[in-house]
RNA sequence: GUGGGUAUAGCUCAGGUGGAAGAGCAUCGGAUUGUGGUUCCGAAUGUCGAGGGUUCAAGUCCCUUUACCCACCCCA
């Protein structure tokens, strides 16, 4: 007998999860929409030399290898494969081009499946190609925060950062070397290991006590919005004045769009780990959830679809992180358990009356209502059991006597009524209930 | 990959100093042969993660191994 087992980072997925993640998609796709966005999918496998494309080094180790001689692997982002499919297809596309993609990705962690971090996970990903203004980054990032606004979050925040800034800082402080993406990822650690952790950690790599400690220093900067972005202008240096100028016209867009920005926090410390960006940077993370990680990540990408068109097009985009908003959901219990779709449970009474069961189970599904028929005509006390465990919210019945007037006993399972009906005003009457549950 | 922790029933976990495997929940059956949630009664369930060692005796001590959890790294 072979012994069932998982390989390690992978889930199997039960019902009331499913459920519970197509309901978010339900939810995170219709906001896509809204805005314009159409869909497209690309394959899971794509050549290594794509995967590899820019971030060399760094995605390297993510990415799982397909043994064949071709030099394939699995995709371990969606953007990457964006940028191909951009390049492929330019002269088909409409321009400006909203896509969003919700598909898979894999990646080989080191590390063993931990909270919110798997092998396998779906991220729902939303671009614009062929647009710089700041009202496009502005767009992302409303998309971004409808987003968790409409799945129940109300603590995130959405960190928000410019490469400009970043560069800029590290630059005045003197830090400038050919690895500035190894700075940047140690302040991007800040929140986690401290400032102290920082300065130790940027000592390490070799960088002068002096250096260090103005890169702190100026990374430190704190304050609502718009003293932050005062105090970078005056830091005047014009990479970080750009950058600031940018990010100002980026809150009052999403502003005027309606979106409160409350929860956006400019943070000169957030840098992001994939080096493709070139503008904006943004995440948004949980303050009650510190190692879960960022729910949501994007920026502006200005020459990634130049290494594969030849010419650069901007473009800006997020990727919303569906598994770990499902972690995150859970982990908060903001997950309503729901088990099943049924709305009706039609009773099998008995064997000579499985054709009542069968035709008025018809009925409900006509008017699109999901229901469910027992098939087994097991004891009534077991099938009425079985759709109170199941929360199916109304059961019919047509036993003998219903049978012979040609009528059916309808139970509201949460209010434990129930009423003799012909089978149009039982079909009705759910109708009209289930629109006042909704 | 590095460091730490855990592994006992389907699930969550008890089982000082070695001495005949337990609880709660879930499951199944019944009380109630045309009606669920509450209650009551009853039943079934374990190679105590795997392999080896110490011992008269190991769930318990030692070694090895595997899986999972936490941290680092990186990220959604």
């Amino acid at each position: 007998m072979a012994v069932p087992r998982l390989y390690r980072g992978m889930r199997d997925f039960l019902p009331d999860t499913m459920i519970a993640r197509e309901k978010l998609l339900k939810i995170i796709r219709k906001i896509f929409r809204s805005w314009g966005y159409i869909p497209i999918e690309t394959p899971a496998i794509e050549l290594l030399e794509t995967l590899l494309g820019k971030s060399g080094t760094e995605a390297d180790k993510l990415i799982y290898r397909i043994e064949h001689a071709d030099g394939l692997g699995l995709r371990y982002e969606l953007t990457i494969s964006l940028a191909r499919f951009v390049s492929m297809h330019w002269d088909s596309l409409p321009k400006p081009f909203r896509r969003y993609q919700i598909q898979p990705v894999w990646r080989a962690e080191r590390a063993q499946k931990q909270k919110g971090r798997f092998r396998e996970f779906i991220q729902c990903d939303v671009d614009i190609i062929g647009l710089n203004s700041p009202l496009t980054d502005a767009e992302i990032l409303a998309i971004s925060m409808q987003c968790l606004d409409r799945l129940g979050f109300t603590d995130y925040k959405l960190l928000l950062n410019h490469r400009n800034v970043l560069l800029g800082l590290v630059k005045i402080a003197g830090l400038e070397s050919d690895d500035e993406a190894s700075v940047l990822r140690s302040i991007d650690k800040w929140d986690k290991i401290g400032k102290d952790g920082v300065r130790s950690e940027l000592l390490k790599k070799g960088y002068s006590e002096k250096n260090v400690s103005k890169l702190i220093e100026f990374v430190n900067l704190t304050g609502d919005n718009s003293t932050l972005l005062a105090e970078l202008d005056l830091l005047n240096n014009k990479q970080i004045k750009s950058g600031a100028k940018n990010l100002r016209e980026i809150i009052k867009n999403v502003n005027s769009m309606g979106i409160s920005p409350e929860k956006i926090v400019i943070s000169p410390k957030m840098a992001r780990g994939l080096d493709y960006y070139t503008g904006a940077i943004f995440e948004t993370v949980l303050p009650e959830l510190p190692q879960m990680g960022s729910l949501t990540g994007g920026g502006r990408f200005d020459n990634l679809i130049g290494i594969f068109l030849g010419r650069e097009i901007p473009a800006c985009g997020t990727t919303i992180g569906l598994d770990r908003i499902l972690a995150a959901m859970k982990e908060l219990k903001l997950i309503k358990n729901i088990n099943t779709y049924t709305k009706v449970l039609v009773v099998m009474f008995s064997e000579e009356l499985a054709n009542k069961a069968v035709a008025i189970a018809g009925k409900f599904r006509e008017a699109g209502i999901a229901t469910e028929l027992f098939i087994e005509p097991k004891k009534l006390s077991k099938q009425f059991e079985y759709a109170n465990k199941m929360n199916i919210p109304f059961v019919t019945l047509i036993g003998e006597d219903e049978a012979k007037s040609g009528k059916c006993v309808l139970k509201n399972m949460n209010i434990g009524e129930q009423w003799t009906l012909s089978w149009d005003d039982a079909v009705s009457k759910v109708v009209k209930e289930l629109k006042e549950i909704m």
